[in-house]
DNA sequence: TAGATATCGAACATTTTGTTGTGTTAATCT
DNA sequence: AGATTAACACAACAAAATGTTCGATATCTA
């Protein structure tokens, strides 16, 4: 990839992640985002239609980064012999990735643009959490599938809320055991 | 209260309602109230900062209506007698003043003032379950309090979104069994 | 090195925001 | 019912943000 492209990018990114600490998503404008990261506005429109691209974008690269290391080596492809343990240890590694990211993601947590933020990160853990069900793990035959994944997901994003405003307190594997316990 | 401040209130609470049929709140103006609406640009900053505004106020009067409604006669203001039974039929008691706004919901709920709309209902469903689980209902010592609150409002969410994927299609009273099932 | 292309910077039209002032209309209050 | 009060529309305005276009310059890739 041509270096100059990944620079702009990076500034960019960098200036939204800065701009984030300091108002909200809704308050900041395309304007701001070029003050901060140097880049001059025909390079930004070249890249990106608005801010909510560039926060998506943003999101992409987390989560691509968090679901490409791990479900190859650690965790089966194909979910035929997926286990309450590979489930579990999957919400560890993903918990490790936004650590990682801590400063990012509390600003994002605080700010009105989680939602979209999280997309991504929801629609894998829909698929994830799918098939687990499938393998029994977690599943409660009295309510409809989609509810319960959809309940089983936003439990895993409260998870992270919580975790957060905590300030990542308790270790990835404490807080994926409470996770746990509230499901099984 | 004055006949023309609600009018025109009315007008553009009407105006933004219909707006999001059409687009996202993000993408929608205070110029497109002003026009929908028909309410001059001078008025509309007498009473409103922002468009956020409208949501908030729009927001409000509907939990404002919801827990006033409800609480005072069905239910007991001081918990010290809360049941499960009264905590259910609470939740029972909200589904069924959503479906009366429904289209309104149904707009909010695909567009991205959600986390914004349902803030009062977040916080007034916390300190409900805070109670709650002080009384017992779906207590469990193994995980921090904060947290379980945390799932079980985020929860009472998801059964919402999923309710209105459904078109609504079970009755309050079942909704909140699928719900009561996935936490007892 | 040569060619391709990403960037800059500036200019520009357009839209949106938010404020202010004046006259008119409609509600409230007694 | 009449006087008072306050909300409203309209218009004008400055300031900020959006989104596009252009040619010149710098930097990458092959």
């Amino acid at each position: 990839m041509d270096k100059r492209i990944a620079k702009t990018n990076a500034a960019i990114y960098a200036a939204l992640a800065d701009l984030l600490k300091e108002k909200d998503f809704a308050d900041l404008s395309v304007e701001d985002i070029l003050q901060r990261s140097g880049v001059s506005r025909s390079t930004f429109y070249a890249h990106f239609k608005t801010k909510g691209d560039v926060l998506d974008s943003i999101s992409r690269n987390i989560f691509d980064h968090v679901f490409s290391h791990g479900l190859s080596r650690e965790h089966s492809h194909d979910f035929s012999s997926a286990s309450i343990f590979e489930y579990e240890s999957f919400f560890t590694h993903i918990l490790y990735h936004l650590k990682d990211e801590e400063e990012l993601i509390r600003s994002i947590l605080g700010s009105s643009c989680k939602e979209r933020f999280f997309k991504d990160l929801r629609e894998k853990m829909s698929d994830l959490t799918y098939h687990s069900l499938h393998e029994g793990i977690f599943a409660r035959k009295e309510v409809p599938e989609d509810f319960q994944i959809r309940t089983i997901v936003e439990s895993f994003l409260s998870l992270i809320e919580y975790w957060f405003s905590t300030d990542l307190a308790e270790s990835p594997e404490k807080m994926t055991s409470y996770f746990v316990a509230l499901h099984k």
